[in-house]
DNA sequence: ATAAAAGTTGAACCATGTTTCAACTTTGTT
DNA sequence: AACAAAGTTGAAACATGGTTCAACTTTTAT
């Protein structure tokens, strides 16, 4: 998490052993939030995981609301991190640059459930931050369309229906194929996902 | 909602009078869970705008918790009263079907935002019935896909991975353009999807 | 070595909001 | 009309857990 996404907090730490202890809240408060959702999550808990005492909490966060946010703008990063550079090695076609995407996204998902479930929750906890991940998020694939239809790749005008309803498709694919089963086999998923994107029901 | 779907509440009224509270109770939690989210509401309040007293929450609903479980039930009821008898009134190809719920599904979003919300923060409160909810209508939509194949009108072999990946696009499609902009043409937005499905982006 | 700055601690404070309950009122039945 | 069943009421009990704070320890800088 960066210094400006973090402008709500309390103090950003001065000293290594100061790190050290905001990391190890923040790594708690994920896998406590991942685990049992913001509201069955205590302040309590989280310090008790993370080794230090409940007190410590407030010289590094204003409020459990304001730790949260950090949480989504931090999760929101690693998500994109993580697809990025598997899409800026890809140098085929940009239809199937989505499902490349795709694959990359559900890997994510299923090696880190308690980030799916953090900013799935941010709808109701924190909507702003969650209407900014998914805003941007859209807007990323829309422009990767954008630049597949003046490559002559796409057949249609794309349009923000068609980046929601691929953002859609990806997030509950990444929602019953990698959080919900662990096994289901992600190549395969995804691959049926982009030859539907690719040629349609029809 | 039903008695059947209602096993985990207290009594069910047994005089109009009772029922009529009931009801009240049941509409009020609607609208503020609709606005506030699970947690941001309370009793209090809920008994407050249904124009009853605190205690008679306790005497139709065990808990905060059952109340949100029978709405839950209640509304998922709802989408699928609503989509059902669209769907069976149309009998063009199926791939297009799938177009007429959708437009049907936006229209429901819509005019009821407030259920929309609920059915999703199911899945933190009520993950049990969120589950339900959306693996029932995942397998209406596979069904549906397999009635097409058999028709011939479908051109691969449908999935689980086509039935959530079509689900997923509805509800994103929903959450964009009939709950967060309220001018969306609807109609537009379920044929430009329809479009993407029937041919694909290719 | 020393002082200031940074960080740590956990008990106590406090706000919020769910749930209980016993007295009371209305409705249905004979 | 008289009784029982159903429903209503809201104050008070209760639980939970977020937040504060003043004493204390460690780190950093001179």
């Amino acid at each position: 998490m960066d210094g400006a996404s973090a402008s709500a907090q309390l103090r950003e730490p001065r000293t290594e052993r100061g790190r050290r202890t905001q990391r190890a809240i923040l790594d708690a408060a994920a896998a406590e939030f991942g685990e049992k959702g913001f509201h069955e999550s205590s302040i309590v808990s989280i310090t008790i995981r993370a080794g230090v005492a409940l007190g410590s909490f407030y010289t590094y966060f204003e409020s459990k609301e304001a730790l949260f946010k950090a949480l989504v703008a931090d999760m929101s990063g690693r998500v994109r991190d993580h697809v990025a550079p598997v899409l800026s090695a890809h140098d085929g076609d940009s239809v199937e640059a989505e499902g490349v995407a795709l694959e990359a996204f559900l890997r994510f998902a299923r090696g880190n459930k308690e980030i799916y479930r953090i900013i799935d929750e941010a709808e109701f906890v924190a909507p702003e931050d969650w209407r900014d991940h998914y805003v941007t998020t859209a807007t990323r694939i829309l422009e990767r369309l954008q630049a597949g239809r003046s490559n002559g790749e796409i057949g249609l005008e794309p349009d923000e229906v068609h980046a929601w309803a691929i953002m859609g498709m990806n997030v509950f694919l990444g929602l019953r194929f990698g959080v919900m089963d662990s096994d289901a086999d992600l190549g395969e998923v995804a691959s049926k996902a982009n030859a539907l994107l690719q040629r349609g029901l029809g």
